[in-house]
DNA sequence: TCCCAGGGAGGAT
DNA sequence: ATCCTCCATGGG
């Protein structure tokens, strides 16, 4: 099939835009979407309200995320739109403008941070459940490993959708993936495959509600994840912040461990509980995005 | 309390 | 060529 009919979006920000960087240092919010070779981002996104699931393929214009649309045959309102357009924004975290953060923490230890990764953006899950499978993958994982794991569940269970250069795939609702989990052997998840299946039968029965969540506060939410199988401390604040945008949760892993422990501790190891709550209380409602920039700063400086 | 589950690359030997 | 290590969570 030929796709000839894109509508284009086109989204403005404040601040600096790094689309590249945002997306392939690996937030859980969705496994890193293929691109084509102009550097074309494509994935299935479902249309709120209408429920329309449409192919998008983004790539970054001078500061301005130029966004693509498809909807092969059916046709799209401009309510369609008006909603796409306000949940990519969110999607790639063009409502936050990094200015802010930059300039509010100019002093600080991690301002080298800025001038290393300025321009990636916090990205938002479009897909609650994609998230937070991806969320319980990334456990005792690397980026390239867990978005593999999940690219195959999608290529396994998604709806699939040609386009000129590959198959874009969307990924199962809950649902879908509770009868499909039989075939999940097949996208090699290792001992966290109980974990995924487990949680996505709490979440198709409405054990767990995830849309729910997005309006309470940040720790109460997270009382509520930590119910699910698999997920622990961590695991639960990359869902609050990639998954559902609260930016006030820092997850808190082996190398943020070892980076507040040496930036704030003078270098004495500190647990990661109390690394998190000094990541709490010097950056406030930012500290998820001080995270954000901790963590590629650290991982991009310390592989060479 | 410690140890293991499964996965696969990257480094050390 | 083979061994060791990394990495969150839960359970024995």
């Amino acid at each position: 099939m030929v796709m000839d009919n894109w509508i284009t979006l086109s989204l403005t920000t404040k601040g600096p835009l790094n689309l590249k960087r945002t997306l392939e240092t690996g937030h859980s919010s969705f496994p890193i979407p293929r691109s084509d070779k102009s550097g074309r981002y494509y994935f299935v996104i479902t249309i709120p309200d209408s429920h329309k699931k449409v192919v998008c393929r983004v790539y970054q214009k001078g500061a301005k995320l130029i966004a693509e649309v498809s909807s092969y045959n059916e046709q799209l309102s401009e309510n369609d739109l008006k909603a796409l357009k306000k949940l990519l924004r969110k999607t790639f975290g063009l409502h936050l403008n990094m200015l802010e953060f930059y300039t509010e923490f100019k002093n600080d230890p991690i301002a080298p941070a800025f001038k290393h990764c300025v321009g990636v953006r916090l990205t938002c899950a479009h897909d609650h459940f994609e998230s937070l499978i991806s969320s319980i993958l990334t456990q005792n994982s690397s980026i390239w490993k867990w978005v593999g794991q999940a690219r195959r569940i999608k290529e396994l269970m998604g709806d699939k959708f040609p386009t000129d250069h590959f198959m874009v795939y969307s990924f199962p609702d809950p649902q879908k993936l509770f009868r499909y989990k039989h075939l999940l052997k097949e996208a090699k998840l290792g001992y966290r495959e109980e974990y995924v299946i487990k949680s996505t039968q709490d979440i198709a029965n409405y054990q767990i509600r995830l849309d729910k969540l997005e309006n309470i506060p940040t720790m109460e939410a997270k009382k509520v994840l930590l119910k699910l199988k698999g997920i622990g401390p961590k695991v639960a604040d990359m869902f609050l912040l990639y998954g559902l945008g609260k930016i006030d949760a820092p997850p808190t892993d082996i190398w943020i461990q070892r980076g507040v422990s040496k930036i704030f501790f003078k270098g004495k190891e500190k647990s990661l509980e109390e690394c998190r709550e000094k990541l709490v209380e010097r950056y406030g409602k930012w500290a998820g995005i001080a995270q954000l920039y901790m963590f590629d700063w650290i991982r991009s400086t310390s592989k060479k």
